[in-house]
DNA sequence: ATTACTGCAAAGCATTTGCAGACTG
DNA sequence: CAGTCTGCAAATGCTTTGCAGTAAT
């Protein structure tokens, strides 16, 4: 078992063990995480624990800003990680579901242009899809 | 009311009344439609229909490629719009959830570069976010 | 003490599925 | 005629909500 105490605790949320222990699960993901799974690890350190919960506490960590909520093309499932300063992008496969992570991101310098209509920019989203190596070798 | 033909029939997909309504209607959408708004435009001309028939046949269209699913992070439903040539991304306002189609893509040419690790690109999904003209001004 | 969080169970809602009948080619 | 589509209703599965009890400040 490793130490799970984060360096610091976002501001307008009241700290709990559920609460600690889904912020250490979502940072030592290598991939953003649905709701049930998120709810999988708590609950092998914190019986009981409720699926209710885990959804109550991601709405108030959506609300802050430190989760983030992904809405990915063809699946069925919601699933969240942590916002990060420097964002990440991801390449989804058709064929086994996985996520990969890219490190660049095509859409940072270009934005600006793209926008006319006094559009307001605050964000973005980009999802690659495909077949990862394995995948595109069957 | 306009005429309606389309004129080719994607192979492989049996004609019926209610389909070639569906794609007249996202042939004419401005942006995309969720099931349940295609359903009711298909309603006007066509009742009875049932919502039920209108997700079978989006899936029949999806499977052969003429319409594209896409699921847009914070609405919970997914919308529908007909695969394109030229392909579209969308502004979406956070104020009044309206989507914005954009022209410019700027991950066409950046692409190639981006993926290592063997990932064999086949498409990808853009979605700008923040807030439209009228909803910023508020 | 007050306010917010939690578990449990039930409700909500978009989407899917079963089935009998109708339509397409 | 064979195979597919359709409407209706019921089922599914993720997510949300109500409520009574518990924990946090």
């Amino acid at each position: 078992m490793i130490h799970e105490n984060l360096e610091s605790w976002p501001a307008g949320i009241i700290k709990t063990k559920h609460r600690e222990r889904m912020l250490f699960v979502l940072k030592n993901a290598a991939k953003p995480l649905s709701a049930m799974e998120i709810w999988a690890e708590i609950k092998k350190n914190n019986p009981p624990s409720s699926l209710s919960t885990v959804y109550r506490s991601l709405e108030q960590f959506i609300k802050k800003g430190v989760i983030t909520k992904l809405t990915i093309m063809n699946h069925e499932l919601a699933v969240y990680e942590l916002t990060r300063s420097q964002h990440k992008h991801y390449a989804v496969c058709w064929g086994c579901q996985k996520m990969f992570p890219m490190e660049y991101c095509p859409v940072e310098q270009s934005l600006p242009e793209m926008i006319g209509d006094g559009f307001q920019v605050k964000g973005h989203n980009l999802e690659i899809y495909g077949y990862c190596r394995e995948c595109s070798q069957q």
